[in-house]
RNA sequence: GCCGAGAUAGCUCAGGGGUAGAGCGCUUCCUUGGUAAGGAAGAGGUCGGGGGUUCAAAUCCCCUUCUUGGCUCCA
């Protein structure tokens, strides 16, 4: 007998050879049902594997993410077997389970993959699946699964086994389809009853692009046809929030051919919201002890050799803007330190000014792939919310607290929630990558980590991600369609301080090295915008909306006194529109909704005689009257953040 | 950059080798109204750009530009 240890502690007794199926029965059919994989003393196993000593299993469903993993991890073997079936000779790449899915690269020779032969291997999976074909699992040696899949002609997974060791490799095998895999996976094909191919992309073999490219097939498989049904309405949903989409739903910024791609062009509503953000900032940082500055959108190539970007990214980037004068170059600026420390240099310091913090918002120009663009996530020309603190090495922890305290400022009033900080440290293996002395990384990564955690961050630690010139602190956002998104980021640098040949004379009378600290709370305000588009679903908060109030006057008799409202409002910097158009009430009401304003005020003969306005609210409908005055005090007293 | 999908009226999209379609928006007229679409008429297109096949191309083929989903999830 062995005693098998379950998740509520409880303690019981099996054969020796137990499954967890096998464990899951003793509790419950309906359980033994669902269970799709087990954790065994930490690690996933199939729930039909015998298990041989005293043991720490919880058994997975589909309510647990290892569980999904398994059960996706089955699925894109069952794509793979109805590939084979459908297109026999296709080689395989690999199939793992994702976040949302699963996918299997494959190798179709020269045969064309497109959308309609979707939905074909789609119906075929669902054939296959409804056969019940149980997961088999075997081991065998190294040298007997090179042969058999030699044989089969797969010459990828030969070198997927070249690479593993002999004694480790287990094939899986489901109806006619065998899988050099390391699994787990679901008891049988059965439990998969609704599938969506979703599309087809391609994908570098090992992701090398010096590779050949394989046709990446993305599908998600459900236990049940409601939650297929669901999901695909979720992803639905998360189309409607596409920055993109309301953006040009809401007139905020659009993108013309002519201008250039990746350049977006702001409209005046959009102008308007992006302002008040940078205004909100502009007093944030004020309070906060910055110093604003402003720098030309060009730098001498000069400036950016000094700086190490024209070395770095100078090949791949916008080309020298050159001038009547033979030899004179200039580039678009890709990014603004290097003006920074040009007026951080243009005189003396003491370390008794220390920190001295530049704050710009800064254009910034970068030559991004065009594969990379993506509507205001990724362009070509942005503006960053940007500052440069240079201060004395024993005030990194305090100023990077303070740059935290600004972020979460930001975040806060704007209703972020859902955000991780990611600190990004050396590669412990690799230090020699990194420029700087090694004990101030030691103690900047110490004092981030620190700072961070006096301010309770939820923080990922990433080695190896910190860039060449320093430790950062990254805040991380997902936007609607889950994709995640880097926003507010801090970054210690001990690069450019050296290659400008910056100094303070400290206490001692001698010249110090300061530390440099880039930071950007929004990261550029097209990103943000983005993200804050699809966060709110357009719905935004009311200081920032960039019409508060449509005035809908019951019909043109009423255009006057609709006109002295809207002074009133303007007086009192309320942004206001007046809808006088020839149309019924109801559809003024119902634009003013699509338009996603969040006040209606709705004027007609009663509201004239009395002075009051009658009050609407987006998506709340009907609130009464009330005298101007008091609307607009309630206003204020709302806006106030 | 590479693989897939796409580009038709201002917007959203249908159509498809034989004179270009809808809804919304826009203009004009009627209507002067009470909390999510009042009615009628009209204007608007070299079907992204270039080349080819054909008696005939928006439609088929090639090239090109732009948009878009991927190319980081590891047997």
């Amino acid at each position: 007998m062995i005693k098998i240890t379950l998740p509520d502690g409880s303690i019981r007794e099996y054969n020796k050879g137990v499954t967890s199926h096998d464990i899951a029965l003793s509790i419950s059919e309906g359980l033994a049902r669902n269970v799709l994989s087990a954790k065994v003393n930490g690690e996933v196993w199939d729930s039909n594997r015998p298990i041989f000593e005293d043991s720490v299993v919880q058994l997975l469903t589909w309510n647990d993410e290892d569980g999904k993993a398994t059960f996706w991890h089955s699925s894109a073997h069952l794509l793979a077997e109805a590939l084979e079936t459908l297109y026999p000779g296709t080689k395989f790449g690999i199939g793992p389970a994702i976040d949302n899915g699963f996918y299997y690269d494959i190798d179709l020779g020269d045969r064309e993959f497109g959308g309609d032969d979707l939905a074909q291997v789609e119906k075929k999976m669902l054939e296959l699946a409804r056969q019940k074909n149980v997961y088999v699992r075997s081991k065998i040696s190294k040298q007997d699964a090179i042969s058999y899949f030699e044989e089969k002609g797969d010459k990828y997974k030969v070198e997927l086994i070249q690479d593993l060791d002999d004694g480790s490799i287990t094939l899986y095998k489901q109806g006619n389809f065998t899988d050099l895999c390391r699994g787990p996976h679901i008891p049988h094909t059965g439990l998969i009853k609704a599938i969506k191919l979703l599309n087809v992309a391609g994908a570098y073999w090992r992701g090398d692009e010096k590779r050949k490219q394989l046709t990446r097939v993305y599908g998600v498989s459900f236990p049940k046809q409601k939650e297929l049904t669901e999901h695909l309405e979720r992803l639905e949903e998360a189309k409607k929030r596409d920055h993109r989409k309301l953006g040009k739903e809401l007139d905020l910024f659009t993108f013309s051919e002519k201008v250039g791609m990746g350049l977006p062009l702001w409209l005046p509503k959009g102008t308007i919201l992006r302002e008040r953000l940078e205004n909100f900032m502009r007093r944030a940082q004020i309070k906060a002890g910055y110093d604003p500055v402003v720098t030309p959108h060009i730098g001498s190539k000069e400036l950016y050799v000094t700086s190490g970007h024209y070395e770095k990214y100078g090949a791949d980037s916008f080309q020298p803007i050159t001038t009547p004068h033979e030899g004179e170059e200039f580039l678009l600026k890709p990014m603004n330190c290097p003006h920074h420390c040009e007026i951080y240099k243009s005189r003396p310091r003491s370390y008794k000014e220390m920190p001295v913090r530049y704050a710009e918002f800064g254009a910034v120009y970068r030559y991004e792939q065009s594969g990379e663009l993506h509507g205001l996530t990724r362009v070509r020309g942005f503006t960053q919310d940007d500052a440069h603190i240079f201060c004395r090495p024993d005030q990194v922890k305090e100023e990077f607290i303070n740059v935290i305290d600004l972020v979460l400022y930001v975040f806060n009033a704007l209703g972020f929630e859902d955000y991780t900080a990611q600190v990004s440290l050396r590669d412990p293996e690799n230090r020699e990558n990194y420029i700087g002395a090694d004990e101030l990384w030691d103690r900047a990564e110490r004092e981030i980590q620190e700072a961070a955690d006096e301010r309770a961050l939820k923080t990922v630690t990433e080695l190896g991600e910190a860039a060449f010139y320093g430790p950062k602190l990254d805040f991380m956002v997902k936007d609607a369609l889950g994709r995640s998104w880097q926003l507010g980021t801090i970054q210690v640098d001990y690069t450019l301080p050296e290659r400008f040949e910056l100094e303070y004379t400290g206490a001692d009378n001698q010249k110090h090295r300061p530390v440099m600290i880039h930071r950007a709370p929004f990261g550029s305000m097209e990103r943000f915008v983005a993200v804050l588009i699809e966060h709110c679903g357009g719905n935004f908060p009311l200081w920032l909306a960039p019409d508060q109030i449509a005035v809908l006057p019951i019909s043109e008799k009423y255009e006057d006194y609709a006109q002295r409202v809207l002074m009133t409002l303007s007086e009192q910097d309320i942004r206001g529109l007046i809808d006088n158009r020839d149309e019924k009430i109801g559809r003024k009401i119902r634009d003013a909704e699509v338009q996603k304003v969040p006040y209606m005020l709705i004027l007609g003969e009663k509201e004239q005689v009395n002075g009051e306005v009658s009050v609407r609210k987006h998506g709340s409908g009907d609130l009464g009257s009330l005298k101007l005055d008091a609307f607009i005090k309630q206003f204020r007293e709302e806006i106030k953040i």
